[in-house]
DNA sequence: CAGGACATGTAACAGGTTACATGATTAT
DNA sequence: ATAATCATGTAACCTGTTACATGTCCTG
């Protein structure tokens, strides 16, 4: 459930619109949460029956109208209350664990092209992260607040990115050896 | 997709019984897909209406009838092309990097012992993947074919433990030196 | 006798994906 | 002309979660 509280904690940032949310989904939050903008309009819909963010309706020329929505008060409470609640431990979810357990049945060559595909994509993320990193927090150690919690967000996404693409090379080199044996 | 793929992978390597899938998923297969009985169930009947699996109902006295499933050759073929099928990039599902955004809305001190509780978990769970590790594959160059498969898998498992319990343990330092300042 | 293992299922709901739909402006 | 950007929405479908339901055997 934890859409509802990337859209409120969005909107407590900043007030915006459901497109704006939306491309926030595609850059900073995207590190660690997607959502398409179908799921994001149908979820500031009923955040609105819950009373928990209010919105204006703004008419722009040579645009469409907009709805620019705001968390309310009771918004913010959810909010805090969701922060220091447990939440519970995710279970892994990974693809191409399930690939390569189905290897055997396959073609192997393949399954290395696979990896070989994943690895590279995984990689130029890894490089988008580390070239924020290097431009929006040269200096870690003095952050504090709001940039130090999105620093560590995307300490995360790198560490993240980094171990997978360590994964995918050794599982490559020991299915190449094992081709080739 | 995969739920289905990863079912047919375990009745690939042998045939069995729903509750055995479980059993699976709570277990090798579960470090990193997991599936509730009702999906395996669910799952099942999809697969035998599509004609990739069979099953024979077996009575056992005291004990409840069960259905053994089978796969078909159409279900290998299946299993075999998705194997060398393109798989989509996961995006990152991160329920505490939206916590941590939401960190400065809500109790900075319950924030940490939230992560702490995290890091616990799973170090829990990597100090038995190491177990596995040892146990199981103490010699992983000489592993090769499903064995060898099985144990890439575990591999990953233990670098996605070990990344997250780093990224805790440097999220852990950052936030209580914000706090102590 | 209580609880866990074995064994399968229905129903309702929540969350995520894909397709379709509309319509103006601006940049190439 | 064509595509991209801005801006919002409906509908159908698939996947995942939670609750409820049934019934026996074995172990402590």
């Amino acid at each position: 459930m934890a859409l509802e509280h990337a859209i409120l904690v969005s909107l407590a940032e900043r007030p915006g619109t459901g497109y704006e949310i939306g491309q926030q989904f595609d850059r900073s939050i995207g590190y660690f949460w997607s959502a398409t903008h179908q799921q994001i309009y149908r979820t500031l819909k009923k955040l609105h029956s819950d009373g928990l963010v209010s919105f204006e309706s703004v008419s722009q020329d040579g645009r469409p109208d907009k709805k620019v929505y705001t968390i309310s008060s009771e918004g913010r409470k959810v909010l805090s209350e969701w922060a220091v609640s447990p939440t519970p431990v995710q279970p892994l979810r990974s693809d191409l664990g399930v690939k390569l357990r189905a290897a055997e049945f396959g073609d192997l060559a393949a399954v290395i092209g696979e990896l070989k595909v994943h690895r590279d994509e995984h990689l130029a993320q890894l490089k988008l992260y580390i070239g924020f990193q290097e431009n929006f927090y040269p200096d870690p150690d003095a952050l504090i607040g709001r940039k130090l919690h999105q620093y560590l967000v995307l300490r995360g996404g790198i560490r993240q990115e980094e171990g997978f693409i360590e994964w995918c090379d050794e599982v490559i080199v020991a299915l190449e050896r094992e081709l080739s044996a």
